[in-house]
DNA sequence: GCGTATTCCATTTTT
DNA sequence: TGGAATACGC
């Protein structure tokens, strides 16, 4: 069969143009990973060579996913393309350019968490109040700079920024970007975002040698997810195409309407200035959406026309109109997630749907925990993604920290993570006094380490003799390095530093998992090492040294997990759901602060952020391909204490026509509640009620004990008790149909008395 | 210098 | 709520 075949008249123009730039908009669900794969094949079959195709995705994944589909048509030919994220494709070249920058070329590469440690450090050094100068508020403005070009020069030099910092009670930002650039630098180590800025400085400062070499090497670049990408990578693109002669086969896939990490960075001007950017543009525009039945679509619709700013575009379907959407409203978060397994449940049984076809979605990750509860509780499998990832847990950072100091031992964050673990007398002062003469003397903490002789620093004998037994077990295990593969080393250097031993003290389940976590790590590195493994090369040759590997973990994410192992629940959060599609979608928490955000609503840009957020739930929405719910608790626990919100106003903007039922009653007055039967009664068991009758709720000052009363979902009772105050009554009810006994408040519940 | 108790602090999303 | 910085006793 053609791969041609089956495209519709859209994609396959998008597919088969030629030359010049291209800018595809793409509607959710509407083939554009089809339209990049095929688009590559063609080009491949038409006899491009592979090597010159540039292929930027927003997760690693993806491209593992694009390469497999290509490989369908063109064959093995497909793995000598060029695909991964921008950061692993920068990371991968940088790693042969990076001492043109002052970089060894097997830089570390720091994570957030070493960046704010970095961070953090500084503004103790300089004296500065830790608690005025978080790390996590340095590091988002120091990240802004840089995904605008703006190095600590330019930031000390413009007053608009100094004034605006200033404003916000912190003056002295730029001293710390400063100093924040020339420690990476000491220390050989590059952040997320300097993957992205060294690209650029790179081929800025070195016009002739380098980038003239990369523009005649990539001739043909596609990007996905173009309306995630910020300034910084949109220039790099440009310093790739835009130059004279420059045949501009530059094509770019994405849609402004889901464009959802502005919060980084990220600007949909990029798409909107594409055609200035680009004189001669061609455009097309995939509106048919091939996922989602006509509801679905139809509440997409609603919500993204709020949105100011966009290029117009109405997505239709013809899979027909679909189920309805179902709003579940709950009193509480723990009520909801009852709600959505027992729906879970029904859908299982009812519509004969498994586990993977299932995704509860939120807007935090913290929001997990309690949908983990009530899945546990119903046993039904499920996975987590995101949240603290395999390589944030502790004890596999510190093995990871001793391969990154045998990479590179001017790595400072690695380097201070292990120096005194397990634990051999190298105590914070010492590490602190060293660390003191290395920033003075503009050195690495190793190299002063090293030469701590030298100096005079008041650290006693003992210690100085396990610094130097430190030095030297390094020095041996950086031997190994020159002779062994990564998963050599790493075994040899986790045997040698008893770290499994250490472990082993602990005599807790938790510390057993902990063991089995840093087992699960080697053989991790293992077959690294083993696998013939396309995306581990290296312009053109395998690498398995360590550094590859090193700078292979530091760019994976929980994204980038295989989604379709087992057949379970996937809870994710809206972000990370981003690309993927499941026959039935719960929206979680669809509250005022929640979705949107509180930080949404009280920013300065209030506006502006409200829009990302409903782009997010456009997003949301758009995964569904059958069955959409939406969940709300009225009330729910945030820092330990108890918050109240109303629905968010995101559900208003569907219309109504595409619910089962309206989904809030009247604005004022709190939900009706659904205390969830338990897990043990039978859920599926019709309700007492027939379907479709509706309760009118009675005065809350009608239900009295001795009173009949029918509750929407468990039917006809009899009020025994009540309790609490006047806006707090909790009426304890017997129902029946083995129902049983019930604590109900009545301020959410929907009772109507009967006879 | 080490280990544990205590307090304190924050939570948006992630390459 | 729970993880991480800090304080304190050894």
């Amino acid at each position: 069969m053609n791969y041609l075949d089956g495209l519709n008249a859209m994609q396959l123009k998008a597919v088969t143009h030629k030359e010049g730039p291209l800018l595809v908009i793409a509607g959710p669900g509407s083939g554009k990973t089809r339209v990049l794969t095929m688009r590559i094949a063609h080009l491949i079959d038409s006899g491009v060579a592979p090597w010159e195709i540039l292929t930027l995705t927003f997760t690693n994944k993806a491209a593992k996913e694009m390469k497999e589909r290509i490989s369908k048509v063109v064959g093995n030919a497909a793995n000598q393309i060029w695909a991964g994220t921008f950061h692993s494709i920068f990371a991968k070249i940088l790693r042969v350019e990076a001492p043109k920058l002052g970089f060894p070329s097997n830089f570390s590469i720091y994570d957030p968490s070493d960046v704010k440690s970095a961070l953090s450090e500084i503004i103790k050094s300089q004296g500065m109040d830790i608690k005025t100068y978080t790390p996590n508020d340095i590091y988002h403005k120091i990240s802004m700079a840089k995904n605008l070009i703006i190095n600590p020069e330019k930031y000390a030099s413009d007053g608009e920024r100094l004034l605006k910092d200033k404003q916000d009670g912190m003056p002295y930002i730029y001293k710390i970007y400063d100093l924040y650039v020339k420690k990476l630098q000491r220390s050989g180590a590059m952040d997320f975002d300097d993957l992205l800025f060294q690209m650029h400085r790179l081929f800025k400062e070195n016009p002739d040698q380098v980038l003239e070499k990369y523009r005649k090497k990539f001739k043909y670049i596609l990007v996905d997810e173009f309306q995630d990408t910020n300034s910084l990578q949109s220039e790099i693109i440009k310093f790739l195409t835009k130059f004279p002669e420059s045949p501009q086969n530059i094509c770019v896939v994405g849609d402004d309407a889901q464009s959802i990490y502005a919060f980084r960075g990220a600007t949909i001007q990029n798409i909107l200035n594409f055609e200035r950017d680009y004189p001669g543009l061609t455009i097309y525009k995939l509106e048919q959406n091939y996922r989602s039945t006509h509801h679905i679509v139809q509440a997409a619709n609603d919500v993204i026309a709020k949105n100011n700013r966009q290029i117009r575009k109405v997505i239709f379907t013809e899979k027909g109109v679909g189920e309805p959407i179902q709003v579940l409203k709950a009193s509480s978060d723990n009520e909801e997630s009852r709600m959505v397994v027992s729906k879970i449940m029904e859908l299982k049984l009812r519509n004969h749907l498994s586990n993977q076809d299932i995704a509860i979605l939120y807007r935090v990750n913290a929001q997990s925990r309690v949908f983990e509860e009530s899945l546990k509780n119903m046993r039904i499998a499920y996975r987590i993604f995101g949240g603290t990832s395999f390589y944030e847990r502790k004890e596999i950072k510190d093995v990871v920290s001793y391969l990154r100091v045998v990479a590179n031992p001017d790595d400072e964050e690695a380097l201070k993570r292990i120096v005194n673990y397990p634990t051999r007398g190298i105590g914070d002062t010492s590490i602190a006094k060293l660390s003191e003469i290395a920033e003075k003397n503009a050195l690495s903490l190793w190299n002063i380490m090293m030469k701590m002789n030298h100096f005079d620093l008041g650290i006693s004998a003992r210690t100085q003799k396990s610094i130097q037994d430190f030095i030297n077990m390094i020095h041996v295990f950086q031997r190994w390095a020159q002779e062994f593969d990564a998963y050599e080393v790493a075994r040899r250097v986790v045997k040698s530093t008893e770290i499994i031993e250490d472990l082993n003290k602990e005599k807790t389940p938790e510390a057993q998992g902990r063991v089995e976590n840093v087992q699960e790590l080697l053989d991790g590195i293992k077959t690294f090492t083993e696998e013939d493994n396309a995306e581990f090369i290296v312009t053109e040759i395998q690498d398995k040294s360590l550094s590859s590997y090193l700078q292979n973990i530091a760019l994976v994410t929980d994204a980038d997990k295989d989604q379709n192992d087992q057949d379970t629940v996937k809870l994710m959060s809206v972000h990370a759901a981003k690309g993927l599609e499941f026959k039935a979608v719960f929206v979680t928490g669809m509250e005022e602060n929640l979705f949107p955000s509180q930080m949404a609503i009280r920013s300065v840009d209030s506006r502006s952020a409200i829009d990302e957020e409903r782009r997010l739930f456009y997003v949301a929405i758009t995964r569904a391909e059958h069955h959409l719910y939406l969940s709300y608790a009225s009330s729910r626990y945030r820092f330990g204490k108890m918050q109240y919100n109303s629905s968010s106003r995101f559900l208003e903007e569907i219309s109504e026509n595409c619910f089962d039922q309206i989904p809030i009653s009247t604005k004022s007055v709190v939900t009706g509640a659904k205390l969830g039967p338990k897990p043990a009664v039978g859920l599926h068991k019709p309700a007492t009620l027939p379907q479709g009758v509706e309760i009118k709720a009675s005065p809350v000052q009608m239900i009295l004990p001795g009173v009949f009363v029918l509750h929407e979902r468990f039917g006809k009772g009899k009020v025994l008790q009540l309790d609490g105050k006047i806006d707090n009554k909790v009426a304890t009810i017997i129902f029946e149909a083995g129902v049983g006994e019930k604590k109900i408040m009545l301020k959410f519940a929907k009772l109507q008395v009967v006879d």
